[in-house]
DNA sequence: GTGAAAGCGCTAACAC
DNA sequence: GTGTTAGCGCTTTCAC
């Protein structure tokens, strides 16, 4: 491990006595150098242990072959299976996946904007806490065109992957309604980015469709985390006519309502029904597993890397701002009972 | 967001009237620039919205202010929990974090080396899944000296920080046996990582110290997934005298374990007494709570961090290796009984 | 205190 | 088919 400088290309050129340019020839793997010249070539790489330097090679091409991901939190597990799928399509295109965590706080994600511009990345996805905060928009809208806002309906001319959050609420609504629920109670994440206001509409919309009135007492919005689940849960069970199901809108709102739940010694379905969105290890394994609201996130990294890719192919042609959509579903599990058996 | 060409410094000593040099200066925060000329120069980066270009910069300096961390895998929360807050410390030290997964597959291990080593990371940390792969040795011996392994025991010379797992495995075994359970027990990991080693050396410690013999049908050891984790449970429960607890060795194998516990209507710990490995929100909200072998993930990600920021510091001091030591603690939860209680 | 100029390692345009 | 050379945007000597 000697501190010896690493060879150049210029090393390489000479030892396989030809021209730096030749170098790069055989090492972009350019069809016009001779058989003969390319051996030599790569025996000298070889004899040397000469690595091309990436940062000089981006710094000639403007390329870096890097995509930058910001998302607020990767100890959630949505976030890391949508991080390690879009990862594993931009790997075999030869990308790297830069993920960084924002960690709710708007100033480190404008930060993280401006280093992921600094650092010249190719391309970067976005998900945003704040989808209209000035401050955000305008490190996007100075990054340039390849972005892909996900999950978030920010007002800018960008690529997005949009999720359909209102449908597997407007099923899972229903459902507990079909059940014969009365008082279904919703504790959502913020209404102040996107998931959160289509998860309410969805709520709504099933309500509506049966000609029922939505309590409003019943719908508790505002953050998304696993405190503000349990507390709410509280909350919710200590008024005068508590609900008889409960949709938690997150799944780290779940993990509050689970514990909130064993702290009273509560059991589901028998006290009270349960539906969960995303499906998580602890949805998977609760006894009995939970109802959720499910969206297929290997679909969504995929996809989203997806449109990131083919936008970086396309740059020049200055393609207008694609929209994916992905749907939500009703995964039925054994948390949910009808109304009678309940109190039965 | 028209295609024009982004400002250098070029343009903005020209607009400030100034020589590149004294930009370059200005933009560096080096004191020797007269007030007047610093404003003039700042003014003129606001006129015309100039960002350095990072790459060109890098390659200058020879500093990518970039950290490569390969994993196998970010949907396992224990390595979100590390990476986030590793990130965190390196980034308010002006450092990006670059998580890749590997994915289990030495051949993707080694090609993020290389692609780390080829994008010129000031430093890397790697929790390997070959820790004796002669690739992988290769791979991060060519990467150079800035490089920690993260629990795992490679015989290269490089920082260490490794993790106390024999500690935390010997409690929770002795923690059993205190409770009169006569088979106890361990579905592992893989012993050919040091962590698969170091639990089964803390299990078979705790008997020894009580002169027990270790029944080695109760041991088994290979893989550390989900599947895994179900299959030799069942294994286990299929056996002539069946045993009374069992450990799981990852997070990961418990879940396979609970999963097919349920399957089997089987309760703990009136049933089987139950151990995990790391404080996951499945430990956590199970019912009953789920005692676990615990190690301080946060300390782990901030300690790891601070190895590799004290190593870039003092690279030209050619300081030797370091090795830092984590323990882990039993955290006693409810899923254990005495043996009595048990069968009574 | 500031300007001028060399050069980091590579690619690509242009010769021949 | 291959050599030569300019130059990517920046930092950093070395002058003055």
């Amino acid at each position: 491990m000697a501190a010896r400088k690493q060879p150049t290309v210029v090393d390489v050129a000479s030892r396989a006595g030809v021209a730096v340019g030749t170098v790069s020839r055989v090492i972009n793997h350019n069809e016009s150098v001779k058989q003969r010249t390319r051996d030599a070539v790569w025996r000298a790489i070889a004899d040397l242990g000469f690595r091309p330097n990436g940062v000089a090679r981006s710094m000639r091409t403007r390329v870096t072959r890097t995509i930058g991901f910001i998302i607020p939190d990767i100890s959630n597990p949505i976030f890391a299976l949508i991080a390690r799928e879009a990862e594993q399509l931009f790997q075999s295109e030869g990308y790297m996946l830069n993920v960084a965590n924002s960690g709710d706080s708007v100033d480190r994600e404008v930060r993280l904007i401006r280093a992921f511009a600094e650092r010249q990345c190719d391309a970067m996805m976005l998900v945003t806490n704040r989808e209209s905060d000035p401050r955000v928009l305008g490190a996007v809208r100075s990054f340039g065109l390849n972005v892909l806002s996900l999950d978030r309906e920010v007002d800018l001319a960008v690529d997005r992957l949009m999720i359909d959050h209102a449908r597997g609420m407007r099923l899972a609504t229903d459902y507990l309604l079909e059940l014969g629920h009365e008082r279904v109670a919703l504790i959502n994440v913020s209404e102040s980015v996107s998931p959160g206001r289509e998860r309410s509409r969805g709520y709504r919309e099933a309500h509506a469709l049966r000609g029922r009135k939505v309590d409003e007492t019943l719908v508790r919005s505002g953050r998304f985390d696993q405190e503000y689940g349990g507390a709410q849960l509280g909350s919710l069970l200590e008024t005068p006519r508590p609900p008889t199901a409960i949709i938690a809108g997150s799944n780290q709102i779940l993990v509050g309502v689970l514990q909130a739940l064993q702290h009273r010694h509560l059991k589901f379905p028998e006290d009270v029904s349960l539906i969960g969105c995303d499906d998580t290890p602890v949805a998977q394994v609760a006894s009995p597993p939970i109802t959720i609201v499910d969206r297929d996130l290997t679909k969504i990294g995929h996809t989203a890397a997806q449109i990131v890719l083919d936008r970086l192919q396309f740059r020049s042609e200055g393609r207008q701002p694609v929209v994916a959509r992905i749907p939500t579903d009703l995964r039925i599990r054994g948390s949910c009972a009808a109304i009678r058996q309940q109190h039965g």
